[in-house]
DNA sequence: TTCAAAACGTTGCTTTTCGAACGTATTGCA
DNA sequence: TGCAATACGTTCGAAAAGCAACGTTTTGAA
């Protein structure tokens, strides 16, 4: 059973009205009300399809945090020959795409709904569980390596979707993330 | 009675998407089917607001023709003690703010709704009524002096609308626009 | 020129949205 | 602290949008 379009369009007036306004004051502060009108939906039509504010931010991170976790591993499975530059790259197209959202969510923190967490929490799974497969040596704990490499993952994440693509940071990921693939690389080569 | 928030939504929806068409191919060539499919309304709700796809361009030409008219005779009626720069500048800003609009409509000619011939004929008569009512000289002909004005507007307003505003072409049309206006100017100083 | 595919435009029925009204809960200010 | 204004969240009838099916007209390619 598909989505009517009706209920697509309220969504996505609702979605980018929160967004426009989380640019503009606080999640605490943002009132259904002012959604409502932003958005130009009634309070009745937004009450049918969330409980709350909260719940309108908790399924926007999860659609998001699910769509970003389906590319990042992708990804990662796409690789062949130890090539691991590029992941990246196209990860922070990725997210490019959805500018607006994703710089907006990145900046609310609420327990049931942190995606900077979320986000962080999927790149290091990703990471972890691929260096788990194709990693021959375990010399270095591949633990700290996945958190290393979504920690700078993260730091590249906010700088970018600021600034935008810039080709020595770029650069310097593929650094940094060539010193954590390294046993792969040798191994490979 | 005002009208619903619900065909307010809709006949943006059906606008934009028009608009958005006519910047990808010729209006001739545009379907009703894919204006309600970018648009995401179906044909029964376009067919109730609309006879046709000419039906739709001749409201949306009537509708902008309308605002232009009122921004452009407003602004000639605010013009005290000769000072007619800063007019057109104005109203270049207004026309500004639909950049998008404006600028798909001035290359539709279509016998029923030919926007460039309505902005150019409002230019014109605001422009000649003021004259008859402001100036005392009548050595040159005003009839020919507010169509060499709605002229020189329309060429600066295609331009601006391509290139953005420019300060340079703003002091042309300002030099042009002072000698249509000269009599008035030298009885005011 | 013929004919099939696509676009047109209409109709009846279903689902969604709106708006106003309501009582309740929060907030912010005197 | 007390109280008025504002936001919350629900309900229900009315209005609008969607959808599928239909016959008609136009189009474009054999």
């Amino acid at each position: 059973m598909k989505e009517d379009v009706r209920v697509y369009k309220t969504k996505k007036n609702i979605a980018d009205a929160f967004i426009h306004l989380l640019g503009e004051k606080d999640f605490i502060c943002i009132t259904v009300k002012e959604i409502c009108a932003f958005s130009l939906t009634s309070k009745s039509t937004f009450y049918s399809h969330y409980i709350d504010k909260y719940d309108l931010l908790e399924k926007l991170v999860r659609q998001h945090a699910d769509s970003f976790k389906t590319g990042a591993m992708m990804r990662f499975q796409s690789i062949k020959q130890g090539n691991v530059n590029g992941v990246f790259e196209k990860i922070l197209d990725q997210i490019t795409e959805d500018k607006a959202v994703i710089s907006a969510l990145l900046d609310v923190h609420i327990s049931s709904a942190d995606f900077q967490v979320e986000l962080e929490s999927i790149l290091y799974q990703t990471c972890l569980s691929f260096l788990e497969k194709e990693s021959a040596s375990q010399e270095t704990s591949l633990d700290y390596l996945a958190r290393m490499y979504a920690a700078n993952s993260m730091v590249m994440i906010r700088w970018t979707l600021k600034n935008g693509k810039d080709k020595q940071a770029v650069n310097l990921v593929h650094q940094i993330q060539e010193f954590i693939f390294q046993d792969l690389l040798m191994i490979k080569s």
